[in-house]
DNA sequence: TTTGAATATTTAAATGTTTCGATGTTTCGT
DNA sequence: ACGAAACATCGAAACATTTAAATATTCAAA
């Protein structure tokens, strides 16, 4: 994984809101749907919608539509080579 | 680890002087000074001073004055705090 | 103890991020 | 087809970040 992607996830990481969304993951099933995050938030939806798309840009999140409804699947691919480039800062 | 500290590193990692500044750590020595940093990057002495703080201010390095030398060493356990925050993200 | 080298701080400009209200688009029910 | 629900986009305000020039601080060495 390249230094501009390290940069993307890690900028994608550094809000507590989307952090927050990420760990909904564990607590629900495997997906998460847009409408649950906008309850789960205490912002309004235009807010969430910026939100969910930083993780997206990032590859972190997989959007599925389903009809008018949007569901979200981990990209835990993409988590896991974050979490390897980390590991191998160290020494 | 909680979700502040969380968004604080992933903000000191969102930027690639500072990604760069963490890499030199597997290629040089265990530790690194400042001198080294202002060499590694083409920005001007105060804005190296900036990113240093940064990643200081997130623990993610450890400095140590030498004098009016300042040496920094890579703060292993924090990483290893921050990865596996990561990990935990993973159902 | 003065000088100079190494690092930090301050100030300011440019740019990026976060948030919301208003509005637009898509798609499901009726 | 129409209205409403779900989500996205736009525009603007508030705030944060990045960078450099100027200046300050700290400390070793002469």
């Amino acid at each position: 994984m390249d230094n501009k992607k390290i940069e993307k996830i890690s900028r994608a990481l550094s809000d507590t809101n989307r952090i927050a969304i990420l760990q909904q993951f564990k607590k629900r099933k495997d997906c998460l749907y847009c409408a649950e995050v906008n309850d789960l938030l205490d912002l309004t939806q235009p807010s969430v919608s910026h939100h969910l798309k930083q993780l997206v840009d990032a590859d972190l999140l997989l959007p599925q539509k389903e009809g008018r409804n949007l569901k979200y699947v981990l990209n835990q691919e993409v988590l896991d080579e974050y979490i390897a480039s980390l590991n191998d800062l160290k020494s």
